[in-house]
DNA sequence: TGCGTTTTTGACAATCATTATCGTTACGAC
DNA sequence: GTCGTAACGATAATGATTGTCAAAAACGCA
């Protein structure tokens, strides 16, 4: 434990989910990645794909949305904090901000005394492609 | 499609479980519910626990969350729309209203076009007890 | 540049919540 | 009381995620 500086090392498999990840536009889960990476020729292996992803996660690289379904669904996000917007039907996604949810939610947990707070928010509704 | 109006029956084991998410406080997984039922001495299966918790979110009697480990916590909420405050430490729940977050959830996807909007918001943080 | 140390990898098995199956049971109406 | 239908429930299936551990690769340093 402790922090000794950066003891992450430089590996093509992480480069190669790097790279996808900041090519693909959508959401998609670790499995869908790692099929795609297969299919590219990239020999990456499943449970590699679930640890990069998850320290991406970690490190606020990328965002992590958890559908009502039960399936991880990893996105390459805009730096800084947002939310999304998601289709029900086609599963597009939009980001918006919200600088009144941030200091709304901040406020609140701060009214009650929780500390070293985070929050997450998801909008779901039918688009408007879908809804005809 | 098209209401067909209330065709749910009344059985013993959607009354057990209906009673006794009534007298729960906080949340509870789904095998927590079964278990205590079964302590209880109520005979009620486990898939159908599942069914019951099922049947009562989607009705909106109840409330479920889907904290980062996985499991669907099932809690029984008081009427209308709000949110969670939820300790990371010890799970401790504060329920939240952001009247202004409704507003604003609606309109961001009015704006994008969406229809049918729902969305879902956990704030998470230490709570007093547990930052000491 | 070569070597040793340490992280990382990856194939496979394990875990575990949730869902499907399907024969049986019991509710509710007549 | 009887019938039709929805609910039940034990078990198996599903499927994503995590743990394990030996082998391979990367980085730092001499």
């Amino acid at each position: 434990m402790s922090e000794s500086g950066t003891a992450v090392r430089n590996t093509r498999q992480r480069s190669a989910v790097s790279a996808l990840l900041a090519e693909m536009e959508g959401f998609h889960s670790a499995q869908d990645l790692h099929a795609m990476l297969r299919q590219r020729g990239e020999r990456v292996g499943l449970t590699t794909v679930y640890r990069t992803l998850q320290g991406l996660a970690d490190a606020g690289e990328i965002d992590v949305m958890r559908p009502p379904g039960g399936e991880h669904l990893y996105r390459r996000c805009s730096e800084g904090h947002h939310h999304h917007l998601v289709c029900r039907a086609c599963g597009s996604t939009v980001e918006v901000a919200g600088p009144a949810v941030e200091s709304w939610a901040d406020r609140v947990a701060a009214q009650h005394g929780y500390a070293d707070v985070s929050h997450t928010l998801e909008i779901f509704g039918t688009c408007p492609a879908c809804a005809r």
